[in-house]
DNA sequence: GCGCCCTCATTGCACCTGCAACGAGGACGA
DNA sequence: TCGTCCTCGTTGCAGGTGCAATGAGGGCGC
């Protein structure tokens, strides 16, 4: 028996409960999609940067997608192939700058969000129903972990 | 213009906000025990496992650490099999029930933990610190999402 | 002892992922 | 116009992942 360790609880470890917490609120909803439609995790972010009004001029690039969906470019870039290739979206090279690539939903992709985005918000009030009295120092908590780690690099 | 689409924001949408704050708090930590000693995040929670003194009786077989840290059974196996091979545990097959794996720190990695459990706890306290008054409600909501959602199948 | 069914851990497979490197294109100064 | 440096998006690669299938072993009734 060597020096004893430290006591270490990983049930209590906040990394670690909100892995957890994620995985299995996640899960519940990304299963319904994806048994339904063949949809991941990543084309369903995707897909929701495309079904907004967005906030007047619509660029709608990979990048842009990359950096209000807290993605990867790479992941946002294969989500979108594979969204391409069923038929979801469509991807054009942007007039103006060549570089960019303009992506958008199509009629298949917009009746599809048109069915999913009313469970999504469904399901969003059935976990603040769970929340109850807690819902609100619980959505300030996140808040405070999302704006204090987010120093980028 | 087709029928418009319900309004939905990602960045309200507890389930991703969930995701990112995990992804977040994980990273800053996984960064310093990955780059340091290539300790990867099922690695450490299976470190972390065979680091407690267990109530009394000590199976530490991969089924127990699969029910605890709510990691597959063969992402369990695959990190036992990295770290047997990296020198911090060892496997050896239990006497009484030869299907079982019976997992145990070495000196090595018990050295590794005494390193590693302080920074953890450290880290822990920040983030606590980080939520200041939010922090009760905040971990209280999280137990409600951790529990009612864990009905398993 | 034998057969049946269950449990434990590993592994094969197809897929996804992060990262670095790449090619195409744009911006801008000389 | 040319050169240089930056940005955008894709892709090659090595490795990680979930899932189903596998093989070894245990428990129990007959």
């Amino acid at each position: 028996m060597t020096t004893p360790l430290p006591e270490f609880d990983l049930a209590g470890f906040t990394p670690y409960r909100l892995a957890v917490a994620a995985e299995k609120t996640s899960e519940a909803l990304a299963r319904q999609y994806r048994e339904r439609f063949g949809i991941s995790i990543p084309e369903w972010r995707v897909l929701v940067h495309l079904a907004q009004p967005l906030d007047g001029r619509s660029t709608v690039s990979v990048r842009d997608i990359e950096a209000r969906v807290a993605m990867e470019k790479s992941k946002v870039s294969r989500a979108a192939s594979r969204l391409e290739a069923a038929g979801y979206i469509e991807k054009a090279a942007d007039a103006g700058d060549r570089r960019l690539v303009r992506l958008a939903l199509t009629d298949k992709g917009h009746a599809l969000m048109a069915e999913l985005l009313p469970l999504a918000k469904a399901y969003q009030e059935e976990l603040e129903r769970r929340l109850g009295d807690t819902l609100a120092d619980f959505e300030a908590g996140l808040d405070r972990l999302l704006d204090t780690l987010p120093p980028k690099s």
